[in-house]
DNA sequence: CTCATTGCAAAGGATTTGCACTAAT
DNA sequence: ATTAGTGCAAATCCTTTGCAATGAG
């Protein structure tokens, strides 16, 4: 599926409850949807400004607040003391590891653990909703002392 | 192993740097090593409060970073926007089911997942250092409509 | 006595919100 | 024109920190 799809999707999100599509909106969806990075908000803003888009941190927020509603874009928290969102894609549900060192994040999808989850919550009485698995470690490059960022 | 001398081993653990052993200290241990909870820091001043005993919010997170430098008790973090504590106990390394609802915790170990996830890391091109399972859901009591605090 | 702890209030970091102004349709 | 979005600053939430007063050893 081309990427620029996702971008025009989220358009025509907007235009059926007649939102404003605005370049600032645009920006946002096209970080988050066109590339394979999980973002936090701040990384975001610096990306946008660094591109020389002029986007507040609220807008960049409510940016994300749009698409996230949209369901084209989901929350993520590792325990970093900040979310993290990424490209909803086409990947159903997955886990993720992440580099404790310079914070990269690979993700991966595994049955066997979609159904350890289900069956290890009903032996505790619950009804399994979701779940999130985090895989914390030292990614390849940083093992070999290159670090570079996520 | 009596959950007592848990409270004795913090005390040892003050005594030996020449700390002092203090009430508010011996307050927030307690709660945190004798019951079989998942503390947020809020809940716990609201229960010390509750208890008569006057501590304030700077004091109970300084008690708990003392406690966790212990190595007696263990920070959580469920994705909640705060962070929970609980004993370090015995128990090696676990993982945790949470309810939605009234946020009741529950936990358990797995070896099968211990190896899962230093088998996934691996394959990825990490090495694993932890990981950490959420599974979220509803609990006996939220379904039969009769929820109740964790 | 001496030094670390405590309480209070101010400071911080991430995220949200109120409001006048601007822009999309 | 309308109506929602935007920027800015103030406000929140959780947690940390500065500092004078307090208490443990």
């Amino acid at each position: 599926m081309d990427r620029r799809a996702l971008i025009d999707e989220f358009r025509a999100y907007l235009r059926e409850r007649d939102l404003p599509v605005t370049p600032q909106r645009l920006a946002v969806a096209e970080l988050l949807l066109l590339r394979d990075r999980h973002f936090s908000a701040e990384e975001l803003e610096r990306e946008l400004a660094r591109e020389g888009v002029k986007v507040s941190t609220a807008t960049v927020y409510r940016a994300i607040e749009t698409l996230v509603k949209s369901g084209l874009v989901v929350e993520r928290d590792f325990g970093e003391g900040f979310r993290r969102y990424e490209s909803a894609r086409d990947m159903p549900h997955h886990e993720h590891v992440l580099c404790t060192s310079c914070g990269k994040v690979v993700e991966f999808r595994d049955e066997r653990l979609e159904r350890m989850a289900a069956e290890l919550a009903a032996s505790k009485g619950y009804v399994r909703q979701s779940h999130r698995l985090v895989i914390y470690g030292l990614c390849d490059a940083c093992r070999a002392g290159r670090p570079g960022r996520p």
